[in-house]
DNA sequence: ACAAACTTTCAATAATTACTGAAAGTTTAA
DNA sequence: TTAAACTTTCAGTAATTATTGAAAGTTTGT
């Protein structure tokens, strides 16, 4: 497997699974060429490698952004801009646990709030809707928890404490 | 808020949260369906209550059983067959966890694998592809790792182990 | 103030993914 | 063995989501 081989298998790959860590094919694309890049790029040159449009380009670039995992970048004596990823891989970790969040668990975590709060007017089913949902609230605030102490921790958490916890 | 204004709002909240999971909409809402229900149901009662179709019911009845977290069971002189979801929010918790490691993540895993393995020519960007899909593949190992072996734990890892850790 | 260089927006379109419903398949009771 | 009761399959269609590309917008140098 040469150079390009391995480049193109790396950013597909790491495209498709885009879904796991909650974004689109193309954002997760990008942050992958970048990601392997010795330089920043501009968006011309993301456009050509990756064969898509301008403004995919900078509609996800965009979005890519506002997750805080790519930040434009001026090189001098250039007009037009350029861009970088965060290459720490644990920071990076950080950002996308802490964004997921925000932005999925937390809203989830409202729902089973009120929905388990509702008032028990006694019968089975109103019973059984309570005791699943607060169960439900209880795990899912627990995980968050447990995710946002993870990513406070600005040492390699992952390597240190975890593992060896469950040796 | 009544018992059917709280029941649909957790069965459609915890279906457009199907994607962080990674199941579809519809297999989340069946499953949601189950987990509050005080008996179990047909595919009939599924329909009826989803409003979706028979097709649809039946493929997502068996997706939800191949990931092993709905199962048939035998209601007495009852011909059709009737479905029940696990009802432990750990256990489903550790189901989900471990069909997603091996699913989604150990693919990922040997391509990173693969590609950080590729023959070093000494050229600056075949060094960082190197290097940085080679962090990426010891970050989604350790990952993996960790989901796995909270996965192990039979007892209540979440609010035992786990919290105090990061106390 | 102008225009070149560049970026963003968004309506139209394409690609993907989910859903339907009817036909084919299976199981069971008599 | 038959037929009623039930389940699965899958081609066609609908719904959703991603992408394009050209027009509108912005910035910068002169």
């Amino acid at each position: 497997m040469d150079y390009q081989e391995a480049k193109d298998k790396f950013i597909s790959t790491w495209g498709s699974l885009g879904s796991l860590w909650g974004i689109n094919k193309a954002m997760a694309q990008i942050q992958a060429l970048l990601f392997i890049s010795t330089k920043p790029l501009s968006m011309e040159e993301i456009m050509e490698d990756l064969k898509i449009s301008r403004g995919n380009t900078s509609m996800n670039l965009r979005q890519l952004m506002d997750w805080g995992i790519v930040t434009k970048t001026l090189v001098a004596g250039e007009r037009k801009e350029f861009f970088t990823t965060e290459k720490d891989v644990q920071e990076l970790a950080r950002i996308v646990a802490k964004e997921r969040s925000r932005r999925e668990i937390k809203p989830v975590i409202k729902v089973l709030e009120e929905v388990s709060s509702i008032e028990n007017d006694g019968t089975e089913k109103t019973k059984e809707l309570i005791k699943q949902t607060k169960a439900l609230h209880e795990l899912t605030e627990t995980m968050d928890v447990m995710i946002n102490k993870l990513v406070d921790q600005k040492q390699n958490w992952i390597t240190k404490s975890v593992l060896k916890l469950f040796k």
